[in-house]
DNA sequence: GTCTATAAGAGGATAGAC
DNA sequence: GTCTATCCTCTTATAGAC
């Protein structure tokens, strides 16, 4: 895989010919799908930024009341980044990087969209605290990064991390609830 | 500045002569000073690590209680932030990057030991939450990021920033304390 | 579609004069 | 300490056969 490469040489020191390697072609294949190495790395973004969405969707889909929609969101989030870590490193360094400027920008409003309005609603129902729409929502991406970021660094099993997203959920709703 | 570079273009599409022409000296200049690119990118980061070390602990030094200490070193942060743009685009992209590794890890935990007898003793105190130490500092920093993303976004005028920095540590607090 | 071979050029690093 | 000139490797990307 691509993506285990980058993550562990970063963008510039994976050559392509280790990519066509690591994926069992030769090195002239790459180029007859992907234009350029950024089209690759780019492509390899928005698939796994596809997914994702895909899987949050699918998870908030089944809840109904805001904060267990917004809970099933947060832990959902959580659960993906434990189970695709690799993935979720490659997204880090992509964010990070410069590669992100523009694709990112406006990809990231769209992703923003429906939990925005889900905050909306939450304050209108007086159960979130009035405050500004993307203050709140880079909380919780922050707060959702935070335990990203600690629970890589540990290696719990399964049930300890689900112990600890539910009380970090907890800790997030007591903050943004009134 | 270097930096200025590598945050534009990223570590690996800036070529040592752009950043000799930038620094007004030859190429070859450049590796009597660092022998390496590698060692150029390093003792940038450790450079801004140690300056943002002290005037972290330089703020923190003049505040007593635990709160007022915690929300000294929260909202110093965020100001350093705010005030280094660049540098602090330049320490997530190095982070994010396979740079980190080893480097890191160590001196994170240096920078994290002050904090984390803070909150033990605020914890000893009952004045916070009773938690898994990593696990708090991993909060706080997280909030801290959500908060430094929010505001590169937006371009407020400094007492809208100031103000907002106040919330986020309210916010915070009413999180982790008891 | 996939391969091999190779062009074309960039970029890190060194040598040696001053 | 700093400059100029240059080497040499590595890498993206293309051409053309199969």
């Amino acid at each position: 895989m691509a993506l285990k490469l980058f993550v562990e040489f970063g963008f510039h020191n994976t050559p392509t010919r280790k990519i066509a390697k690591e994926a069992g072609v030769a090195n002239g294949t790459l180029f007859y799908f992907f234009p350029t190495k950024d089209d690759l790395v780019k492509a390899l973004y928005l698939e796994i930024k596809i997914r994702t969405g895909q899987f949050l969707a699918e998870s908030i889909s089944k809840e109904k009341g805001i904060q267990n929609i917004l809970k099933s969101f947060f832990i959902s989030s959580l659960k993906w980044a434990a189970d695709h870590r690799t993935a979720f490193l490659f997204i880090e360094q992509f964010n990070n990087s410069p590669y992100a400027k523009k694709l990112v920008e406006e990809e990231i409003k769209n992703n923003m969209k429906p939990i925005l309005h889900l905050l909306q609603q939450g304050m209108e129902e007086n159960l979130i605290k009035p405050m500004d729409l993307e203050l709140i929502y880079t909380l919780i991406t922050g707060h959702a990064f935070g335990i990203n970021k600690y629970l890589m660094g540990k290696n719990y099993p399964t049930q300890k991390q689900d112990e600890i997203m539910e009380e970090s959920f907890a800790l997030l709703w007591k903050m943004i609830s009134i």
